[in-house]
DNA sequence: ACCTATTGATAACG
DNA sequence: TCGTTATCAATAGGT
């Protein structure tokens, strides 16, 4: 209908589209609403734009009611599961469902903090043993891993400050050498004079610069820590 | 359309009614194909008529997807219209608190089995390594626990076999005599009659009725247990 | 949003 | 329910 014939498939303008869109649709919802007055039947029709906005309607407004009329007829006649109409029941499943992988995974939890053995079969027992035994080396596989990297960093830093020092001892070194050289120039300079003598060199105290500005490796802030000798290490 | 107006209302004459009905159906169904296809909309159209029969159009014939679709969005619909919307709100939140759980508990259940540790601090790595090194003194505990009082009942029911048994070897003994003064007064009753001499006395296997009843104890079954010397226990 | 030529839908009837 | 047809409604394309 209208100027020319319309192929029955997708409209690839994009306004050409929008605008038949809104144009069919309150077509569509017209007569969805005729046919329910002139046939007295029940309506329902749910409109989900490209965009996804919705459009709806039903006869006098309850779309609910005639949804769930929908689901037990289709029930009824294909026997599949009404997923919307009982939303509630799937969601006390759900929730049921949750509740109980809470509870076993809060039972596992209390087991492998050695808690509540005491309904453990030798069997079980022996299981779980194993389980935290290379669990433990895991572990400790890593701790070490993390320690020899945190020593290697450290011996790295050592190195470069143990270079910038002895940079530093040199540099020293040539100043007091320009300052003994000019105190002698003054000595000659000012024979005579009572003018206060020039202040002795200065002992240095070559200060670690790593002591100035390093941030500690994270062992050092461990505490407790120790490093269990006797542990094996894989 | 047709020839003559209709008046927007029910359509009394009921031949009349059952035919437009059909008609417009027809055509309504169409009109949703039409617009779901050229404007690439999704559509769901339930219809029943007066009589209870039920006609229906989806996109895709995705009927369920799209009602689930459209229980969402009214049901965000109707949260921004009453936003301290009851029970849903807090199934939600519930679901949300509930999951979050759940999503904690796993993890550390894989740390708890050595699991994904490339995330955790030298100092959770020394935290989890104690926790699970106390675990494990726990359950090595429980296990002897049990293994002593395994042995303990074996030691008592073997030293109830062994006096069942020594018991048993007196009745032996017993019989043997009684068999023995029999014989000798069978042979002195029966001398030069060739009657079959009795059989000699046998040797009595005992055996232990242990061996007969008992169930092993459980630490039998264990498999690849080991003792492992080694293990401290507390 | 409005216009209008054109097509599509359908009421009445057989 | 189906076909026909006169009639009107819906709408495509343009403004």
């Amino acid at each position: 209908m209208g100027r020319g014939r319309v192929q029955l498939k997708r409209i690839e303008n994009k306004i050409n589209r929008q605008v038949t869109f809104s144009k069919r649709r309150a077509g569509l919802l017209k007569k969805a609403h005729e046919i329910s007055v002139l046939c007295d039947a029940e309506v329902a029709l749910v409109v989900f734009s490209h965009k996804g906005k919705l459009f709806e309607y039903s006869t006098d407004s309850c779309m609910e009611k005639i949804l769930e009329r929908y689901e037990r007829y289709s029930y009824a006649e294909r026997q599949l599961i009404a997923p919307e109409s009982d939303v509630n029941t799937n969601w006390s499943m759900e929730y049921n469902r949750l509740k109980a992988k809470i509870e076993l995974l809060e039972r596992n939890q209390r087991h492998y903090l050695g808690e509540d053995l005491q309904a453990m079969s030798p069997k079980e027992l022996q299981n779980l043993e194993q389980q935290l035994d290379t669990a433990l080396k895991h572990i400790r596989t890593r701790k070490n891993q993390l320690m020899y990297e945190s020593i290697n960093e450290l011996q790295k830093k050592e190195k470069a400050i143990q270079e910038q020092n002895s940079m530093l001892s040199k540099q020293i070194k040539e100043r007091e050498k320009i300052l003994r050289a000019q105190q002698e120039q003054w000595d000659q300079q000012n024979q005579g004079h009572n003018m206060p003598p020039p202040l002795p060199p200065q002992q240095h105290q070559i200060q670690h610069p790593y002591m100035l500005s390093h941030q500690p490796s994270p062992f050092l802030n461990m505490g407790l820590m120790q490093w269990s000798p006797n542990e094996q290490t894989y």
